[in-house]
RNA sequence: CGGGGAGUAGUAUACCGGCAGUACGCGUGUUUUGGGAACACGUAGACCGGGUUCAAUUCCCGGCUCCCCGACCA
């Protein structure tokens, strides 16, 4: 990609009606726009980075056998009046033109299940799971921190379904350890933290909180053990002992990037979602839900990965591996060693965003700091025909030639 | 939803009851060329509605919007 045709450019100044780090730096580097108070647009740098979350997460789903589904974003009342979540606070309800009454999904519970009922019929139907990834619309009160609380997000939603509470649990455990994987994949460093269950579920739940000053949940968890609650639940206060072990407990901020959660038979009952079992027996399907926000996760690697210059992304989620920065010359040698590098890239696959715009230096390394993309390549009058390399997480600048650098990149 | 703050070019801001200024951006030209270059010329603006006033961007009232704290919440 060149940067001289990129949808969006860069800003020189922070927008002054936003104070989340997260907002200030996606909005300066033109990788969102704000639309509303909680709602986003999302342009090509940040739309890219959201694929790479997205394809993070398919790849896990998929190994765990989930299936990827796409489920409707206008939810008719008649679903939610099964499982009576109809006038719920955080739902936005509306009559369509011809007085059907809709809600926009905020989670698909009652979807997923309704039409469960069509191909769950018997234990050999048992275990099943569908997820999906879909924009998320719920009525916040009060929106904030950037993209860590909207009105409209990104949400990986999957259901599973079960013939028994065992069943369950096992999946239940098997989602905990995937999650884990994909946390480790994008870079983020999260704490296991049972919670309560909110709107979903009356049994204890589990997040994953990444521990941060900036996120909005409290976390009660041991210095020693793996103990770790949410305030809301948790029976210790900070500066006391474990409950589980004796050691000492703190308490720190966190942002919830992903949850668990048993639902057991809370919406198959109500839609009535049976199976047979192996003796001829109805029961009721067991069922599990369990989420992570994509667009959460871009700005909460936003909060964690950042330096006074910019955002410091790490390589898995990335716009680009590479920003090529060709340094402004009369010498028409350098304009043509950087189209030529470029080209390699590109053909070698090489994802390169190529800063070909006709600007001072400064500028261009101010902003390929802003933009935080891991790899920087300047081609300029001093370097010829070699590379100067330098990683964004780092001081140090080395000479190579393009060949050498393709290979690294591989 | 309670409390606080704020709305001025694309962005960031200043002043003022009487022609709205600066910087960045953008356009043209000349010079410059490794950490946000210089000069010249040009471009573009008062959230909406009402009130007070000879005159309102400025003061008052109402609305809308955004941010922050709280309540709520992935």
């Amino acid at each position: 990609m060149k940067q001289s045709k990129l949808f969006t450019k860069t800003a020189k100044t922070f927008p002054s009606e936003e104070e989340a780090v997260n907002a200030k730096l996606l909005i300066k580097g033109g990788y969102i726009r704000k639309m509303s108070a909680g709602i986003y647009s999302y342009l090509p740098l940040a739309r890219r980075a959201l694929d790479k979350i997205n394809a993070i997460i398919r790849e896990e789903m998929n190994a765990i056998g989930a299936q990827e589904v796409s489920l409707p974003a206008l939810v008719a009342k008649e679903y939610w009046d099964r499982s009576r979540r109809w006038h719920t606070d955080v739902a936005y309800e509306f009559k369509s033109p011809f007085g059907e009454e809709f809600a926009l999904g905020w989670t698909h519970e009652e979807v997923v299940t309704a039409i469960a009922t069509n191909f769950i019929s018997s234990y050999k139907d048992l275990p099943t799971a569908a997820y999906q990834i879909q924009t998320k619309f719920r009525a916040e009160p009060r929106a904030k921190s950037g993209l860590l609380r909207g009105r409209e997000f990104l949400m990986k939603d999957l259901y599973s379904f079960h013939a028994s509470k065992e069943d369950l649990d096992r999946y239940y455990q098997k989602v905990i350890g995937t999650y884990k994987k994909i946390l480790k994949r994008l870079s983020l460093d999260a704490k296991l933290v049972e919670a309560a269950g909110g709107a979903f579920t009356e049994d204890y739940t589990h997040e994953f909180q990444v521990l941060t000053p900036v996120g909005e949940d409290v976390i009660v968890y041991c210095t020693a053990c793996d103990y770790a609650q949410n305030k809301e639940i948790a029976l210790v206060r900070g500066g006391h002992r474990c409950p589980k072990c004796g050691a000492e407990v703190k308490e720190e901020n966190g942002i919830e990037v992903a949850n668990v959660f048993r639902l057991g038979t809370r919406y198959s009952e109500p839609f009535d979602l049976k199976f047979t079992n192996a003796k001829g027996d109805q029961q009721p399907v067991i069922m599990g839900s369990y989420g992570i926000g994509p667009t959460r996760v871009l700005g909460t690697l936003v909060e964690v990965f950042h330096d006074d210059r910019g955002i410091i992304w790490p390589e898995a989620v990335a716009p680009f591996k590479i920003h090529l920065l060709e340094l402004k010359s009369e010498e028409v040698s350098v304009r043509k060693n950087a189209e030529k590098v470029y080209k390699q890239f590109e053909k070698a696959g090489v994802e390169v965003l190529y800063d070909d715009r006709d600007i001072s230096a400064g500028e261009k390394f101010a902003d390929a700091d802003l933009l935080g993309i891991p790899w920087r390549a300047v081609v300029s009058e001093k370097t010829g025909a070699q590379i100067e390399l330098k990683a964004r997480n780092s001081k140090n600048t080395k000479l190579v030639s393009p060949e050498e650098l393709l290979k690294k990149l591989q």
